[in-house]
DNA sequence: GCCAACGTTGGC
DNA sequence: GCCAACGTTGGC
């Protein structure tokens, strides 16, 4: 199964807002990479949230529960005739106790090549297996 | 279709 | 608040 790092402003929209939600369409996502990323997510995949700006950190981690499919905010397709913008829905599955911050995934070194450390901006990327399974321990779950 | 200019994002 | 990185836009 997939893992993914999504990353939200808190101040937008956090993992308290989806938490109080129990479910949200994971949409804005205008950023062509990260489209890509998301085209790839399957129901079941794993989710993990991350606050840029104020935490900086993962907070928290969620499940793909739909998805990817055709963002009607984002109309029309591409000339391959693929949906322009697509997006996925999510549900909380737990809050981290101790959020993992930037800091201490840089000081770990074992997620050099994780693209929330190589390329900040990124708002949606993979997590290979081995360091999905590596924040799970340092989250103290699963 | 290329490339420079510009805007946006995010870490520090 | 600043600066670097990167994506997007627009002129040619």
């Amino acid at each position: 199964m997939a893992s993914y790092i999504l990353k939200s402003e808190p101040a937008v929209y956090s993992y308290a807002d989806l938490a109080a939600d129990k479910r949200t369409h994971w949409d804005g996502v205008r950023n062509a990479t990260a489209q890509q990323n998301m085209r790839a997510m399957k129901k079941g995949d794993t989710a993990w949230i991350y606050h840029s700006q104020t935490d900086k950190a993962i907070v928290g981690i969620a499940k793909v529960v739909k998805g990817p499919y055709p963002d009607p905010d984002q109309p029309g397709t591409t000339a391959k005739g693929d949906p322009k913008g697509v997006l996925v829905d999510i549900a909380p599955v737990a809050e981290l106790e101790e959020p993992i911050t930037l800091k201490a995934l840089k000081a770990d070194g074992r997620f050099d090549e994780l693209g929330l450390i190589r390329q900040s901006r990124l708002s949606v990327m993979p997590v290979p297996a081995a360091l999905d399974k590596l924040l799970r321990e340092m989250a103290g779950v699963g």
